[in-house]
Order: structure tokens, then sequence, then C-alpha cells
DNA sequence: GCCTGGTTCAACCATTTGGTTAAACCATAC
DNA sequence: GTATGGTTTAACCAAATGGTTGAACCAGGC
């Protein structure tokens, strides 16, 4: 299992820096964010930030590679393989929409670095797989199998699984515009959430099923 | 029709700054886009930002206003009534995926928004209501119809049209990612853009058929 | 020619921001 | 008690950044 909290050999007070820093990156990005800010949101001396995190570059490579972990690491904790692929599909879903959920802040600075250009995807992304060992292409391959096996229709796997992601994975990104414009979000956002894994389960099941 | 290019009133230096600024706020961010950086970007003096545009906000405002004025108004330019919801479907999302590719730097800045809170979101969208009377919900409501009519079973408009936004939007905020783990898509992106509007259109429409 | 107006630029200024430092704090060991 | 080591803080510094200014530039009108 990949190590999911941000390091576990983090005292106290590295945590508190730790956690401060993926909101505020999340929020304003690698270049918005401001170290003041940090220090705010931690409730601690600026001063400290750089006791423990040497300077701001550092942090953020910290802050990154931990999310780039999780979210490679989302795929294969949300997957498990059940008797039929419509379970599979239905667990993963509703695995996935709760580890977005969980993990809010860490998507939202992956969508952050991908909107600056991505510079430091392609590494991390590798050091990552070669730590976990768990790329997303298990979920490609889960779809594959269940091609193969004739319970879905043919479809290009890897459009599939960006298909599940977006869906699991944009509505928290712009939340604050689908809450304007569709109140009921507003009023009660966990209600909404789940309605939403209904509505994704049967709209991709059934998308995938086989043609009669 | 909505006022789709940058204010058509602007002279040359202010499109080219309008151009270069929205590219940069949409990279960046709000706070994270340096105003040299959008200078450069211009191939213009910083001074004649200030000249132009008085001080940052004003340029971001400015440019904001436009994005929202683009995101309200992409529902409506891309939606055709057609004799079935088939069609109307296909040639929404045909149409929705060129305009987002098209507009690509409005959408990453909409995510940008988004991201950091998205509190001008709320007074830009009921301003952009008002101009151009072209919200969302006319989607919302070709979707209700569809319904009604037993073109497509009954589902949740809301959830059908967030999940057709998102999965025609997604994969251009996270390009990047997108790019890095499935390499046809780095290697001829139009190409990976026009599977991607069969792939869903196949999807969705499956998904949304009547029930047997 | 030479005004006149908008436009462009290099140099400049004030504030913000990332980062440093030296002293103070506070446990624990002796 | 006090020496020791990691931790915390306020004050400070240098660079980056948003913004200003006064002069130069360059049309078009006279």
């Amino acid at each position: 299992m990949a190590d999911l909290s941000a390091p576990s050999e983090y005292s106290d007070t590295e945590r508190t820096i730790f956690d401060a820093a993926l909101q505020v990156f999340a929020r304003e990005g690698r270049n918005g964010a401001r170290m003041q800010g940090i220090a705010d949101a931690a409730d601690i001396n600026k001063a400290m930030l750089h006791y423990y995190f040497r300077d701001k570059r550092t942090l953020y490579e910290n802050v990154f590679a931990y999310t780039v972990r999780q979210f490679m690491a989302s795929f294969d904790i949300s997957l498990t393989e059940a008797p039929t692929f419509a379970e599979t599909l239905r667990v993963f879903i509703d695995g996935y929409v709760d580890f977005v959920r969980t993990h809010d802040a860490a998507m939202r600075l992956m969508v952050q670095e991908n909107l600056a250009g991505g510079t430091l995807l392609g590494e991390h992304m590798r050091e990552a797989t070669k730590t976990d060992r768990t790329p997303p292409s298990i979920l490609v391959n889960t779809i594959e199998d269940a091609v193969e096996a004739g319970e879905i229709r043919p479809v290009d796997p890897h459009h599939a699984v960006l298909t599940v992601i977006s869906t699991c994975l944009y509505f928290f990104v712009a939340r604050p515009t689908v809450q304007i414009l569709h109140p009921p979000a507003e009023r009660d956002w966990d209600a909404f959430v789940e309605e939403r894994k209904d509505h994704l389960f049967d709209l991709i099941y059934r998308g995938l099923a086989p043609r009669d």
C-alpha cells in the first residue's frame, strides 16, 4: 500500500506546515502562494517554514511530490476486483469520489500544476510509478479485460478511464461554479455528491453495456 | 449573439495586451501572474499595461469578465436544436469540444478562478446572464424536454449536463497529465480530440438511452 | 516648419515578498 | 543549578514586483 499520509517521519510542526502549504498551494498555485499566507494558515512564525523546509521551492516540491503519489495511488486504492464489471465499476466510482472528497486539496494542486504547464509532472509521476508500482494503467487493464470477457462493448479503454476520472473529479474542481448554477449543490453539497455517484454509475455502466 | 471576441472597441495595442494577459492569467492565476510576464508575452513595455488598464486588478477584471461571458455563451453557441436528441447531442459535443479547443485559455482561466475560491464568479455570472440571456439552463431544458418526449430515460438533467461539460472540458485542463499517461495524445493531440468526440457521444448517448 | 495629441519608453519609487539572523525559549541531561 | 541542543521568535535585509513619471516619439493639422 502506498504511503498516503504526508511522510510519517514528520514531526507535528512539520505536518502542520505541510498541511497548510498544501491548502495554500492548491488555492493560489505555485507562484500565487505567499510564504506569509502559508505561515498564517499554519498559525506559525514565517521563519519556521524556512527552518523545516529550506525555501519555497523545496516546500512546494515536497508537497507536490506527495500530491502526485496520492494521485497515482488513488486508482489502485479505489479499485477492488469484484465478480462482475458492474460491481467493480460501482465500487470504483464510490471509492474514487470519496477519495477525491477526502483529498480535495491534493487533487486541486494536481490541477494547478497542469494549468501551470505541468513541467514537474513528468519526473514526479515516473518517480511515483517506481515507488508504488500503481499507475492508472491498472484501471485501463480492468476495462480491457471486461471488453475481452464481453462484459462491456468494445471501447478505447484510455478514453473510458479518462471519462470516469473527469466526471468524478471535475465537479470538485469547479465546485464554486456548480454551486452557483445549481443551488441544491450549494444547500447540501454532500447530498449532491451522493446523488452524483448514482448518476455516474448509471450513465457510465449503461454507456459501456454490450450492443444488444 | 453574444459578444465573443474581446471588446471590439479595443485598439490593436489593447487587444495585444488583453490576449497576452489572458494567456498569462490562465497559466499563473490571478496572483501568480506577473505584470512583467504579461508585458513580455505581449512584447510591450510594462508601463503600457498601466496606460491602457489602470492596474493589475482592473486588467484581471476585464479579462475575467470576458472569460465569463465566453463560458456562459458557450452552451448557447454549441446548441443547435436538431430533429432527434441523438443529433442534438452529437452536434453539441462536437461544437462544445471545438469551442473549448479554440477558447482554451479562457476555459483554463475559469478553472483558475474556481480553484482560487470563485469570489468573482457570482457577480460576473449574474452580469453575463443579464447581458446575453444564455445561461446553461438552456442545455438543462433540452435534456428535460428529451426526457418528457421519451427520447431518453429519466435522468437528473443537472447531473447529465455537468457530466457532458466535465468530459468535454477536463481533458483540456489536465492536458499535460493526459499526454504523459497516454503517449498517442502526445504524438497527435488533434487526432486524440477527434477520437474523444466519438467516444463521448457513444458513451453518453447509450448512457441516456431509454430503458428497454 | 511646428504645434498638439495620443503613444511609447527608460528610469525611478514604494511596497511586498522570500529569506536570514541573532537572540530568546525550553526541555532534558548532567 | 546550569550546560546543551533543538525550537521559536522579532527584527532585519535584499530582491522582486506593482505602479509612477517625465521625457521622447510620432503621427496629423495648421
